[in-house]
DNA sequence: TTATAAATGCAATAATATTTTATTTGAATT
DNA sequence: AATTCAAATAAAATATTATTGCATTTATAA
């Protein structure tokens, strides 16, 4: 299944509607090979189909709440999430030098299971992100 | 011995010279409870020194080089480090609801050691933020 | 004290993100 | 097929964060 049906199907089990804007920005990350902003988005789109830039970070927001994406926060900018299960930490290694960012999961994650409790914090959630050289860079 | 203090020492160590926007950037985040902007740092310094924000974003450059400071990405925030030895990974730990941010060492950190040699990534730097409450805000 | 690399100031601009209000539309219901 | 309305989008203004290039100043060492 790719990427947009699999996220189709997710957005309408949460009853969101499927619009022309939010296809749109779906077409667009499908195909990304590094993270973008909503600016990159923007021209990104097809230019006969014009979408405003406040619409695609709405579009994002409701994206990231359902995990359909990421946001890559090293570089500011918004990628497919690569994993359908919701298990373990989804988290990346970005590349300095070429700008990919490739997800992998944490399965065991310290973030998520001893340190709240020995910091007192209540964990909502967190990002973890490595900068580095990929294969081909390094 | 101060955070200013230790700062100082280090900047001397690597040849960067002791300057007046430098100190005041470094009083400004001894005192400041949660992440602060390069424009909040602006609006702290006394009145009567003025100092350019491009030149406060150079101190920050400056600084983050030399781990006395942390950008903390949830944020797009500044803090000192609260740790002088370079051990373990600086991580944070931050609150939604009064914006604190707390740093902690992670001792054995799975993405410094493991992780990067899986993905075939060279590993240089990464973070580790939690987003979550607390211990008074819960 | 003087020389000089380092640091800063200034002006312009870029990049990312949010707020508010008016209007349009997807899709469920009739 | 038409109706309905919450949900989604557009538009305009504004806010926030960050960078670049070039002229000038200054902290420190010699
Ligand atoms: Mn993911
Ligand atoms: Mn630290
Ligand atoms: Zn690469
Ligand atoms: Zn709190």
């Amino acid at each position: 299944m790719t990427f947009v049906d699999q996220s189709i199907k997710i957005l309408k089990k949460n009853k969101y509607k499927i619009t022309g804007p939010r296809m749109a920005v779906l077409n667009v990350l499908e195909e990304a090979k590094i993270p973008l902003s909503a600016y990159d988005i923007e021209e990104h789109v097809p230019e006969h189909i014009p979408i405003n830039v406040v619409t695609i970070y709405r579009v994002l927001d409701v994206f990231e709440t359902l995990n359909i994406i990421h946001k890559v926060h090293t570089k500011e900018g918004y990628v497919r999430c690569d994993f359908e299960l919701q298990k373990g930490c989804h988290s990346f290694a970005i590349c300095n030098k070429c700008g990919r960012a490739d997800e992998f999961l944490q399965e065991k994650c310290d973030l998520k299971s001893t340190l709240p409790k020995k910091l007192a914090y209540k964990s909502l959630s967190h990002i973890s992100e490595l900068s580095g050289l990929c294969e081909q860079c390094a």
